[in-house]
RNA sequence: GCAGGGGUGGCAGAGCCUGGCCAAAUGCGACGGGCUUAGGACCCGCUUCCUUAUCGGAUGCGAGAGUUCAAAUCUCUCCCCCUGCACCA
């Protein structure tokens, strides 16, 4: 049993002594890898192996391929997690305190840990201790935090530049608010962490006939006016009479909204009025002029939205069934006919024996029935029939009523809207989609416009458009990721990049806020280039000048050293690292910050470095799964990093999490999964050793194999490994590689040499993913330096040897075969086969084989050889009779498509199979022969094919 | 809704770009056998159906249609699942 803790302490305590991991500049060619800043607010549970321990693979891996790598580390703490997890532990959040625990945190370290610095420093030297343990190659010197004052200096010149570039703008923005705290919310300030979801809706203004006062109704669906036959009120509700904006005009809106939309727009109440009051109303609707009566609507909450809704019978079930519900009650409702606006099939995502297709008149009606319900049905019914008719009608409908035939509901929607707000007849409004939300305080969250915010503005047009340039020299991992890069390029538009609270930067621009915690961190990296170089640099002294000097080569070095005080040479060598780092660098992440992170990592780069420091490749990760499941703390199976380390090793758990699935895709963390691999990781380990006992002699066909074998793998390997598909490279490494030395012992391989240049390369190819055992095993085979230091092996394409990896192919499906006539004979004699007969195709069968594999269409190869055999067909095919070729050709016809070209000829056939014939026995436990088609007496052995012997057994 | 990814055997997961060696790698599981006092580990076999002295047939890679001598793979239409949608790390 290999003692993965011990062996793994060993190696690291090696490495850390001989500070093979701390980058420092020398002649090679420089490599950096990046991965997201860890955020300094809990310990490292194994999903966090993904993204770093990916970014160590390749590290590892390009340090061996001759490049000077650097791999550096920092930590994020700025912005409001941290606050919010120090604030929960003054108030003795029990649930938090379990998860701490269920992280081995100590009751008196949790006492600590009301002071989010402290917090910070807690957890950065747990993470700190996580990624040593897992053997990370960690150039520690330049490990900082983003809340320290040398990277805030940092952060104040790049975002000063942004603005000195035109790419910082002011305006208003919606933001789900607290009435009671009179703060913006977030996901992180709500009661059961709800993220705030906040939509656009389109306010329409209906004029109140005879008086100087307008309805306003909230909708989705502004391209349906034309189809508004009256409007609802809550009759029992109570709705105020009042001013919006500046226009001076008069509003009806319920009180509640009123209240709301207060945060929204600059609303003054002049009076209330009862809803019964408003029945008496009538208005004009505005697309079409029409008068249209204001009617109680049953389903109408004065919450939502407005509290009056615009009614369209035809298009919107509930409109449908009040207007129905009133005429039943003895309401005097007036005539109205519902007016059809779009032409859609009904029904059409409706399994299709149920659902029966048509055009109607009503397509509410219809969909009330298409759900199965009617105009007495529940309210649930008829939501399920509205979203079912919403569904299908902006899917598919086509507009029918004048000025928009044919159009798509989105395109009427667009158009309307232009329409309406240029008339003055609507404006948009934000409403809370997944209202109720509640702030931890208790009250509910309303919809905010706060002016004064700050943006930085990727929407600026010459700057989308470098970037886009800029794109299609950067190499993404996994490549098809790249599609939804560009699809963030194109719609990453203002975002804020100041907010009122939190930990960081404070804004330069205006000192009351703090630097939002996503755009402090785009151009970061650069900064591990010279961060070790000012570690005692004061930093007051990290004037502007000195970030232009390093970063951008602007200015003269004696200058800078003169204004900023800082010594002439540290500024000098600033800037040769950050020239040297900065050139070739892959920068690793996960797949939800492509939206954000990682997108507004390139516009930063583009914006401010010049075109040669701009990012080279970029890579994303998918997450981990637990058994089969999200890890997620109320389930409780979230493993704790040092947990699983101690219990399997950090290198069975490198290789499960960071090699086991595909970059993208989600990797699989189980028990199970880490015994596979160190069951595999145990039978290396046995070959090394015995393979002192073994002995060197001639090379054998089985050697030839697994060479063959070895050096197709370091081809597949090292693609795999350039391009991070990690998961190629562990079966190849481990799995695949087992099967073959299983395989090569059981064909009777024993020549030392070979074993030893297999495991030899096989052990440099497995150190980037289980470093430790790769040092081990490297010692193993007695040499005495770092095996993370070696060369990667390269391919000797002349030991590929296509024709005796067939041959094995060959003698595995003989096997198989064989097995199976066996079994039938045996069960048909019900007697032992005594004695098989491997009967081998002649060499005329394999030239027609490859006639056949040429030409996939049967008649025309007939029709070839009947026609002109002289010229097609080989020396000794030739001379045979053609009935009998074309009896093989006819024979085989069916499976023309599968033949391949094969140049194995029956000497060779017969012969490796002569020599296999001891295996084929063992195997098969029984006697075997092989002779040739023409010498072979049996029936069977015209039945024979090239590569498929004809199989006789004798009882 | 918009954007991105995906739907393959009991499960996980390759293959799809570059169509035919694909009833479909590999791992897990199930089953049968060996080893063992027994269990674990390990080794061997087997894992769609029918047929059969292998080499045959049917069904089959979300559904349907098409292109082709040939489709898991290409094209089209549809259905379903996952993720993200902003000031939040």
């Amino acid at each position: 049993m290999i003692n993965y803790r011990d062996l793994e302490n060993k190696w690291q305590a090696e490495w850390d002594k001989a500070k093979i991991f701390e980058g420092s500049m020398n002649q090679k060619q420089s490599y950096m890898v990046t991965a997201a800043f860890p955020y300094a607010n809990a310990p490292q549970h194994i999903g966090h192996l993904r993204v770093f321990g990916t970014a160590d693979v390749l590290a590892r891996y390009k340090r061996m391929k001759g490049f000077n790598v650097l791999y550096p580390m920092a930590f994020h703490a700025t912005g409001t997690p941290i606050l919010a997890f120090a604030k929960r532990l003054q108030n003795k959040d029990p649930e938090l305190i379990r998860e701490l625990k269920m992280f081995h945190v100590p009751d008196e370290e949790i006492e600590k840990m009301t002071d989010p610095v402290y917090i910070a420093e807690y957890f950065i030297k747990e993470i700190e201790k996580g990624m040593h343990a897992v053997g990370f190659s960690i150039d520690w010197r330049r490990s900082f935090v983003s809340i320290e004052p040398k990277f805030s200096k940092f952060v104040e010149w790049q975002i000063n530049l942004l603005n000195s570039k035109g790419l910082l703008t002011k305006g208003e923005h919606p933001v789900g608010w607290c009435p009671n705290e009179n703060n913006a919310v977030g996901m992180h300030d709500t009661k059961h962490d709800v993220e705030p979801d906040i939509e656009k809706e389109m306010a329409v203004r209906f004029e109140i006939e005879g008086k100087d006062a307008s309805f306003i109704c909230a909708t989705y669906r502004p391209e349906t006016l034309p189809g508004v036959t009256n409007l609802f009120v809550n009759e029992k509700a109570v709705y105020v009479a009042c001013r919006i904006g500046e226009d001076g005009k008069t509003y009806y809106i319920s009180k509640e909204a009123a209240s709301r939309l207060g945060y929204q727009f600059k609303i003054e109440a002049i009076s209330e009025i009862n809803g019964e009051e408003l029945l008496k109303m009538s208005c004009t609707n505005p697309f079409t002029g029409l008068k249209i009566p204001v009617l109680p609507g049953f389903f109408v909450n004065p919450v939502v939205g407005t509290g009056v809704v615009m009614s369209v019978p035809a298009h919107a079930p509930f409109d449908y069934v009040a207007i129905e519900k009133l005429k039943t009650s003895g309401y005097p409702v007036p005539e109205i006919k519902p007016v059809k606006v779009v032409d859609v099939e009904i029904g059409r995502s409706l399994d299709k024996k149920t659902g029966q297709a048509q055009v109607s008149d009503i397509p509410a009606l219809e969909y009330l029935k298409a759900v199965g319900a009617d105009v007495s049905s529940p309210d649930n019914l008829i939501e399920q029939a509205t979203k079912l008719e919403y569904k299908e009608e902006s899917h598919w409908g086509k507009m029918s009523v004048g000025g928009f035939e044919n159009m798509s509901e989105p395109e009427a929607r667009e158009k309307m809207k232009g329409i309406l707000m240029q008339k003055g007849n609507g404006f948009e409004m934000h409403i809370l989609a997944n209202r109720p939300v509640y702030c931890r305080c208790g009250t509910e969250i309303v919809v905010k416009v706060v002016d004064n915010q700050w943006f930085i503005n990727y929407g600026n047009a010459e700057w989308k458009k470098n970037v886009n340039e800029a794109f299609k020299d950067i190499t993404i991992l996994p490549p098809k990721s790249r599609k939804a890069f560009e699809s963030a390029i194109n719609w990453l538009d203002l975002r804020a990049v100041a907010r009122a609270q939190g930990l960081g930067t404070r804004f330069p621009i205006d000192n009351n806020y703090i630097i939002e915690s996503l755009s402090d961190s785009t151009l970061y990296m650069s900064f591990y280039t010279i961060v070790n170089l000012i570690r005692d640099t004061d930093p007051e002294k990290l004037k502007p000048e000195f970030f232009d000097y390093a970063i951008l080569g602007k200015g003269e070095a004696e200058v800078i050293a003169k204004s900023t005080g800082i010594d002439y040479e540290t500024i000098k060598k600033c800037r040769e690292s950050f020239q040297y780092w900065y050139t070739n660098t892959s920068r690793h992440s996960g797949p939800d910050l492509i939206f954000n992170h990682l997108t507004m990592y390139i516009y930063n780069h583009v914006a401010i470095l010049e075109k040669k420091y701009w990012p080279k490749q970029i890579v994303v990760n998918g997450s981990v799964l637990s058994e089969g499941e999200k890890m997620s703390k109320s389930l409780g199976n979230i493993v704790p990093l040092m947990d699983a380390v101690e219990k399997h090793g950090a290198d069975p758990l490198r290789f499960v999490i960071v090699a086991g699935a595909d970059l993208f895709s989600d990797s699989e963390y189980s028990d199970d999964s880490v015994n596979g691999i160190k069951e595999r990781f145990e039978y290396i380990f046995k070959i090394a050793e015995n393979m002192k006992s073994m002995q060197a002699g001639q090379l054998e066909h089985i050697d030839y194999w697994l060479y063959s074998k070895l050096n197709r793998k370091i081809d597949t390997v090292s693609k795999s490994m350039d391009i991070l598909e990690l998961r190629v490279a562990s079966t190849e490494l481990l799995y695949n590689s087992v099967l073959e030395l299983k395989r090569y012992f059981s064909r009777g391989g024993k020549n030392s040499i070979v074993i030893k240049d297999y495991i030899n390369s096989l052990v440099l190819m497995l150190a980037p993913i289980s470093p430790h055992i790769a040092e081990e095993l490297w010692r193993m085979l007695d040499y005495d330096n770092f095996v993370a230091l070696e060369k990667w092996p390269e391919q000797d394409q002349s030991m590929v040897n296509e024709k005796v990896e067939r041959q094995e192919d060959i003698v595995d499906r003989t096997i198989d075969d064989a097995r199976e006539v066996m079994n039938i004979v045996r069960k048909k004699e019900n007697k032992e086969p005594r004695e098989i007969n491997l009967i081998v195709a002649e060499d005329w069968k394999r030239e027609v084989n490859n006639l056949m594999a040429a030409e996939k269409n049967v008649g025309k190869l007939i029709e070839n050889i009947t026609g002109n055999k002289d010229s097609i067909l080989g020396e000794t095919t030739k001379k045979m009779n053609v009935e009998m070729i074309l009896d093989y050709v006819k024979g085989n016809a069916k499976r023309i498509g599968s033949i391949q070209h094969t140049d194995i000829t029956q000497e060779e056939e017969l012969s490796f199979l002569k020599e296999a014939s001891g295996y084929v026995s063992e195997m098969l436990g029984c006697k075997v022969n092989v002779v040739k088609e023409s010498e072979s007496k049996s029936e069977r052995a015209k039945r024979s094919m090239p590569g498929k012997p004809s199989i006789d057994v004798s009882l």
